[in-house]
DNA sequence: CGCAAGCTTAAGAATTGCTTAAGCGGCGAA
DNA sequence: TTCGCCGCTTAAGCAATTCTTAAGCTTGCG
């Protein structure tokens, strides 16, 4: 899951990078107005977290832009304790929450799990599927009643499979899942991943599609 | 378009079946949460009104079970003014929209639209065409409801048939969506694929138009 | 009847994915 | 601080499937 944060702070921004990738997102950071537009516009974000105060182009301005690109992703603005005003009119923009700073990380990461759920329709705080149940909060997976452990990335995995039940997912696009920018990996990763969450839950959990990538099966029953 | 809602409040209750009724809606109206539960798991709703006060099982419980049986209708609650928690708690749950109570009708019925807009178009269209179903998304192929396995390429060059059923596509343009740019065979690679399909499929699937190219032929009843 | 287009088959080539294992780096415990 | 563990990333060999090609055969059409 992968989280653009847009604030120019070097040091607020440094902890909230680091405080949402301890709850298991993949983080890029943008410190300007134009960066981070530009990277809404190409890559595959679940959320953003923005900052209203920024150079070169206004958090405002992003937002607004980005709402006027028809692009639907949550975004959480971060606005000091006194400008009310900004609030209101990043809420009118197509912001979906807020937080006034300083802030608790605890709370930005529950929120943004909260917004990236609304967002994504149809998902409960609980996945099921084919008798696996993940709770993305707890980062717990439970197979049988019994809980299995995941390290992060294996479980970011079947997150994204599991959030796609009944989709293909390509290699590709569960790297863009796990990996932010300039930590994309070459190697075979993907394919460890999936053979370790084989081999922990059951084979038959993840299909294979030759060619065009992996996919766990929607229940029929249930 | 049918619609469930759950409301004990006799009044309230009354006014939204009404007022949705007025908007085009087929409107079941369910005055506890058992009930609910229990039509929920059985009726094609597009889409449910619930209020999270319920006797005998909570709007909560309710939204929870549905969630849990994978049922991903779009679900909007009902929240009294200063029931904050609640709210978060139930977009928490699944609910994918909110309304505070009193609210106007025109609202409820402009949300309920979106909704479900919004849910279908995440469904991904299969496409039917003579007794078979290729679902792209999941790369699953259907026929006589059993399960039929196409590697890569004959599932492209299938899928591009169905998508254009009714019109004949040349050998180029099938080729074209097969291979990328500077990877064109010189082969009769497509023929053979063809000849896979009508193996694994019918023979009469595919029509031949010599000099032309293939077509599969729109079915006259759906 | 003869030719061209398409069908069928088979086999080698190429690709893809699975599995195992090892090195590396970070983090916590002693 | 140092040590050891754990998770992450790579790499390489192997197995299986899939792709491509080509050759011979069949069919339809002029």
């Amino acid at each position: 899951m992968r989280i653009l944060v847009i604030e120019d702070d070097a040091l607020l921004g440094d902890a909230i990078q680091a405080g949402l990738k301890q709850s298991g997102y993949a983080v890029d950071w943008m410190k300007d107005g134009v960066s981070a537009d530009q990277a809404l516009g190409t890559e595959p974000y679940a959320a953003a977290v923005l900052d209203l105060g920024l150079p070169r182009m206004s958090g405002l301005e992003v937002l607004k832009r980005l709402r006027s690109r028809n692009i639907p992703i949550p975004v959480l603005i971060l606005t000091a304790m006194d400008s009310v005003d900004d609030r209101i009119r990043g809420l009118d923009a197509g912001a979906d929450d807020y937080l006034v700073k300083p802030f608790d990380m605890g709370e930005l990461a529950a929120r943004l799990r909260a917004l990236v759920r609304r967002a994504s329709g149809k998902t409960s705080p609980a996945l099921h599927v084919a008798g696996v149940e993940l709770e993305p909060a707890a980062h717990r997976v439970l197979y049988r009643d019994k809980a299995i452990e995941f390290p992060a990335k294996e479980f970011a995995v079947l997150h994204a499979l599991m959030l796609n039940a009944g989709r293909v997912l390509s290699r590709a696009q569960i790297e863009e899942q796990l990996y932010a920018w300039g930590e994309e990996v070459e190697s075979n990763a993907v394919e460890v991943y999936i053979h370790h969450l084989r081999r922990k839950l059951f084979p038959e959990l993840i299909e294979t599609i030759r060619g065009v990538g992996y996919l766990i099966p929607n229940d029929k029953n249930v």
